[in-house]
Order: C-alpha cells, then structure tokens, then sequence
DNA sequence: TGTGGTAATGTTAACGTTAACAGAACAAAA
DNA sequence: TTTTGTTCTGTTAACGTTAACATTACCACA
C-alpha cells in the first residue's frame, strides 16, 4: 500500500521512504499491472475505437483526430479494425468491450444482431462515425455522403461531361450513400447510370483495371466518379498510358482529398472530407459523456468541400 | 461456475442447464470480462505491436502480416505506434506490458534508458522487426536498409547518373541506414554526397518541395534517391510541372515499392520491400516462443529487390 | 511526563473469472 | 436396499491494486 502511495501520492510518504522505493522500483523495472485497477473499476481509462481498415488514408487520420483529443485528457486509445467484415466487426465489438474499455468509437451503422445486441446493453458511451445519414439511433458525427456525391456529380454535370460511371468498392455503407447521391443526381439530368462495384479494397491497380473494362464496357464514358482517390489516380494513370485526354476526352473526380490529390498532375477533383475533425469531435463529445455532461446534439453533421481542380472540364 | 463452464466447456454441463443459461446470456447480452483472467493468469492472449506510425501504408501492411498469423492462432493484437518519438515510445512500451500483452513486437533498436531497461524485465518475448542490422541483442526480423539503399544507388551510378541526390525524412534508424548506403555508393565512386532532410513526415507534397529547393542548391542534380515512395512521387509531380524529363534529366527512385510505385507513369524504379512477410516473420516466431520452443535464429534477414521501372534511365 | 494532534504506515476487502477440489444427484448393478 | 461409478453442480482461493479505515510514530506543548 505504501509503495502504491509512493507512486501515486509521493507527499503522503517520507522522502526517505519514497526514495528508497523510488531506487527499488528503478531496480526491478517495474511496471504497474493495469488489470487489477479496471477489475475493481470497471474503468481502464482507454477509448476503443473500430474502423473499417488501418492501410486506408482516411481512418488513420480519423485516429490522429481522436488521439489529439484524448492522449491530453489522459486516455488511452484502443484500436481495432474489421476489414469490412460484419462477423469481424461483432468478434471486435466484444473484445474490445471485454477490455472494459469506456467507451466506444464505431464507424458503420449497419451490424449483425448480436453485434447490435451488445453496443445497446455496452453500458458505455457509444458514438458512430463518419456517414451522418445513418439511421442508427446512436449519436452520430459525420458527412453526408450522400450529398456529397450528388453534389460533385452535378458539378460534372454542369462542365459538360454526360455519360457519367461510378467507381465502387469495398460496398459498405459509405460507398452505398455516395451511389445513391451520384444516382440521384443522374436520374435528375434524365441520364443513364452504371456502377462499376466489386467487394475488393479500393487501390490504384484497381482504378487502372477498372478504367480498361470501362472503356470495353461502354465506351461513351466521358466522365468518372470514384468512391476514393486512389480509384481516380489509378484511372487517370491507365488514360495516359492510352493517351486519353483528362478531363477533356474523360473527366475524374475522387473522394477525400488525400495528399496526393493535391500534388499530383492534373489536380484531382475531389470531395474534401473532416476525417481529422470528425475523429476529434467524436472524442470530445466522449470525454464530455464521461463527465456527465449528456452530448448535445444527437447527430452533428459537418461540411465537405467539392474541389474542382483540373481533372474535370473547367466551367465556360 | 456452472455457467463459466457453461460457456468454455459446454459437454460438461447438463443440456437443460446448458439452454437455460444460455437463453440468460442472450438476454442479458453477456460480455466475459478479460480482466480477472488476466490478472489470475498474467497472461492476456494478446500480442502487442508497437510501430513508428499508422499512416504510413508500410506499417500497415505489416501489421496485415502479424495479423494473418496470430488470428488463426487465437491471439489478439494490440497495437499502438509512438510517432517517431522516443519519448512516446517509453509510455507505448510501459502502456503495452501493464495491459500484460504475452509479447511485445517492436519496430526501432534505440531507445530511452527507462524504455531499454522495461524491455530487458518485460518477461514477455521480444522481437525487433524491420532492419535487420540493428545492433540491438532482441532476436531481429528484417532487411539491410544500408545494403538496399547502396544497391539503388549503384544501380543508378551503373546507368549514368552521377550527381545523386538523398531525400530523406522522419530521421529514424532506418533512414539513416538508408543514407549510410547511399554515402557508400557515392564515396566509393568518388562522389560527394547531398542530403535533403527534415524531421517531419514523408509525403507526396514533401517530395515536391524538396525538389524545388535541391534545384536551387544543388541544379547540377540529375539523380534523387528518396527513403520512401511517396517523396519519390511528389518530387516527380514537381518535375512533370517544371518540364523536367524523368529519368533523362533526372532519374528518381523510391523504396518499398507501393501499389502507387506500380501504376504510375513512369514506373518507378524502387526496392521492394517484404514488409507483410516481416510481419508474419515476427508473429509466427512469438508463437514459437510461447508454445515453449526457442527461436532457431537470433538474426532473420530478408531479401529486398531492385525494380528500375522507368524512371531511372535503362541500361545500355 | 503526559496529552493532543498530525504525519506516516499498515490492514482489509473488493473487483470477476476459473483451477482445483468437494459435494450432490442419479443410474445401474449387486 | 445398498454399493459403485458417473455425471453434474457447488465452494474456495487466487490474481495485483487501491479505497477506506485502522494503527503507529513522531513532535509540540502544557
């Protein structure tokens, strides 16, 4: 006890004894056992935090929100990721829960019953992330995808280009949002819409081979919209290496405005997403449910920013 | 204890009891608690992974390797990265060993004292990944960073670019193995050596601002080496903006070789790193360890390969 | 020398799970 | 009916830390 004081209330001890546990402690290279604290807590002082995937651009900087947030506060940040799978996602929703963590950042609304099951009973802050359409009855913090790709969508409509394809992947329930607004907005303009989809992981290879079935598929294409950046920069890359003109003969839009998307040539046309803020405000709002204050909005919906850059036809 | 048999054990309780409880757990929406387990057993079926940086897609894809062997085998991964900073590092490791992780991976040869003195008592067994010429007496999975990046070099020297120029970022053990390589090629050629550093991040828009900077200190340039993809990229986009050809001009080459490295135009002339193999490596020797058998080696060296895709100029 | 008060150290119990042991229930055989 | 064996269920203790309470040591002052 007095060696737990020594650690945690140096001014309760002597100085004579706390050095002397000081050098026993520096001796042995001891090292506190967490688990007896959140056993008779219940409390561990540690945020989990689900995503879809780590390798994505996107969730890593969701992270640094969060830890920007929380590592000041004095929470650890316990990541876990589902590669998109449901079952995945429920094994971590328990694991995580089993840590005794305080609360719980997740990123999709859509679960397996058991899943849905445990975030009710969790007894813990629960708050999703990343799509603010969704209809879970949880607090929410993101953009409405949806929109966002109606409204980039309209923007290619509006320079010019026509005979618009979406590139899909990974088909969670982002990417499904961002089908139906690009829908949406095709459908308005009386003009046919096809989605090129597939389970697999968004990548540039994936934007390169996508473009060459396209161009089999339906060679009218003038104009592309990618659920992700490296679709649309794996896309642009296949044109110049068939010497197809961007924007002028195919226009290009990503999503998300990553790094590159700045750096590159031509300037992608992107949609500029908070991944940084969301992260950052969803751990704030944690930390005020922590502290009893209750959240609050249910769902706080931030804004995206359409970039046109030089990838699609410039306005006349 | 009928019912933690109940659920571990389910042919050692009676069929009626069985259903009865688990008809409860369901209601209840059950979650086990780690914590007593741990603490009675001090073991916690967990593997903690401690890496520089999420963001950057190399770590990633190791931590993709270290996964596809310990989920099989029933361990969890804890991860956590330290963002190059050693200090950081200190509280991860401190953080990883109270949680009890059965073993700890680690990703960098030099630490703080407290830090070095923490991973001597952990207890637990301890792997170094990633450069395999780290001095450090940990059993070390990894590739010759130095011997790599003097590979590259040479290769360029081979085909006529004389005036080679070092990009580098994030000052860690690896990059300096990587400029040590890099001055080796060069002085045994008898050449002098430039480079361009910085303690930030390596990133696509870096990339690009280092070459307009080494334009003016240094226009004779005709050669970069950069320690990562994405600085290689940048510096390229640069080039494409001012009318450099690359490689006639200046020849460029990254290391890791990306998805990106792969589809871009050109292609660019890169090592290829094993990084998801490190990564199992690494997992499948801690489970070696912990199933009783010692390691067979101290030391595992991969091979990296040399890909001079099209942006350093062709052998004549 | 004793008294009162404060500063320093010690003791106990609790957290949830499970190994190890203990006991109860039941069926089959004598 | 009793005995024997098997199957099922119950009890206890342990893990390491800390809150809450209990005790001891020490000093100042009468």
């Amino acid at each position: 006890m007095t060696v737990s004081r020594s650690i945690r209330n140096p001014d309760q001890v002597s100085d004579t004894l706390h050095d002397r546990i000081q050098a026993a402690l520096d001796e042995l290279g001891y090292i506190p056992n967490r688990a007896p604290d959140i056993l008779s807590k219940s409390k561990s002082h540690a945020i989990g935090v689900l995503l879809p995937s780590l390798t994505n651009q996107v969730f890593a900087e969701v992270i640094r929100g969060v830890e920007s947030v929380l590592e000041p506060e004095g929470y650890q940040t316990m990541l876990a990721h589902f590669g998109y799978s449901k079952e995945v996602e429920e094994k971590r929703i328990e694991t995580l829960l089993s840590y005794n963590v305080d609360a719980l950042i997740i990123s999709d609304s859509v679960h397996t019953p058991k899943a849905q099951k445990m975030l009710e009973n969790a007894g813990v802050p629960v708050i999703e992330i990343m799509d603010s359409t969704s209809s879970s009855p949880l607090h929410i913090i993101g953009i409405d995808n949806c929109a966002a790709a109606r409204d980039m969508t309209q923007t290619m409509l509006d320079r010019g280009h026509r005979n618009i394809v979406f590139f899909a992947a990974r088909m969670d329930t982002r990417t499904l949002q961002k089908i139906k607004g690009y829908q949406q907005a095709m459908t308005q303009n009386g003009l046919k819409t096809v989605v090129k989809e597939t389970e697999k992981a968004s990548s540039f290879s994936l934007g390169a081979q996508f473009l060459d079935e396209i161009l089999q598929e339906h060679p009218e294409t003038d104009g592309i919209i990618c659920t992700n950046d490296d679709l649309a920069i794996g896309a642009i890359y296949a044109c110049q290496k068939r010497n197809i003109r961007v924007p002028e003969q195919i226009g290009m839009a990503g999503f998300h405005g990553l790094d590159i998307a700045r750096a590159m040539i031509p300037l992608l046309a992107t949609v500029i997403t908070p991944r940084e803020e969301i992260g950052r405000l969803a751990a704030k709002n944690i930390i005020q449910c922590l502290n009893g204050q209750p959240p609050q909005m249910q769902t706080v919906q931030l804004d995206y920013k359409i970039e046109c850059g030089e990838s699609i036809r410039s306005n006349k």
